[in-house]
DNA sequence: ATCGCCATGTAATACGTTACATGATTGC
DNA sequence: GCAATCATGTAACGTATTACATGGCGAT
């Protein structure tokens, strides 16, 4: 269900089209949450019909037509919901620990590239967050903008903080994952010196 | 197709019955990879059909029977390809950030709520962590028992050297959590002091 | 006999990915 | 005119969760 409020989160910002949704899921909140347009297009018919949010049909072009969805107040009522309930944590299912505790079977040479791809792939995320968190202070971020329209400099401090701070989570994470990483290389380099 | 691998690990320790499998996805291996009794029996059968593992009908009792699975050569050379391959990252969907980033909807209590069973939740995991570390250590875990069963020395310590570190890893990441949670508390606090 | 564990499944539903498909609009 | 972008979907498949269901074994 967290597709759902990812989703209402966006539209509590200003309504969308199915494509603006997606283009954030690519990047923006892409960051946190990311879905195909395969997902994106059903659940929102899906969520207009539970009366969550509401499409207007506005035309596009000479001929063309699109659909803007909007937030209704059950929507928010929903969402606030989902955000007042206790979390749930669903089992563990961690593919690269997976590998990691069965490296033995793996060649030295596989299992260094294995941490070298680690720290390549978490390093890149932290760029791309460092730049989300600087566009958020900044507020040169479009969507966090119209947000903060008519907002108090009380509100729209508080608003960015708690988004600022869910990116500087996910950037933690992702120095840890490559701390672990460059501790992985030198256990390789230990373990595997004679092979 | 980690489940796979999951179950192909688990088989390059001894032969299991379904159920046996099944108990260590609650216990053990489950630290790391969860899956329930109604994915694991289809599963094994499948890969029974794809060569990767045999199953032998072995008595139970007076009348029972119970089908115990060993790992063929074909499994363990695709478990050792999965190992060799490079990894695979899938986007970020992480329902705990997607939260924390729209908190200002929330109330105050139930922000700081959300950041204590966090809390709670990863000091949960460390323990468990800890605990399945020291069985490994002081090779009382009957899984890596058998694993090391006829391994030289220098063999049973790369490869309890490797499941220690992967262990480790999920500490690190916990440990991470936590002190993010905490500064989730301290960042509810100064906001919402005035609510 | 009854309870907890061992053993094995099916069914329904949800969630997610990849591939396939189409057509209009805007800018060069 | 052509390419990139905007716009919206379907289909097939794979993965995961929850609920429902059954029956034998071993110990008290």
């Amino acid at each position: 269900m967290s597709l759902r409020n990812a989703l209402l989160a966006m539209l509590t910002s200003q309504p969308m089209t199915g494509y603006d949704v997606y283009k954030n899921f690519q990047t923006s909140v892409g960051y946190v949450w990311h879905a195909p347009d395969s997902q994106i297009y059903p659940e929102l018919r899906r969520m207009e019909q539970d009366g969550l949010i509401r499409g207007e049909t506005v035309p596009w072009g000479k001929r063309g037509t699109k659909k803007r969805y909007s937030i209704t107040e059950a929507g928010v009522e929903s969402f606030r919901a989902w955000l007042n309930a206790p979390p749930e944590y669903q089992r563990e299912r961690d593919p690269v620990r997976l590998r990691a505790a069965y490296l033995e079977w793996a060649s030295p040479t596989a299992s260094a590239d294995f941490f070298r791809a680690h720290i390549a792939y978490h390093s890149a995320r932290v760029e791309d967050w460092e730049d989300m968190i600087r566009t958020l202070r900044d507020h040169s971020n479009p969507t966090l903008a119209k947000r903060l329209e008519g907002k108090s400099e009380e509100e729209a401090e508080r608003i960015t903080a708690y988004k600022v701070f869910a990116y500087e989570g996910m950037i933690a994470r992702a120095q840890t994952e490559i701390e672990w990483a460059e501790k992985g290389l030198e256990l390789v380099e230990r373990l595997e010196r004679r092979g």
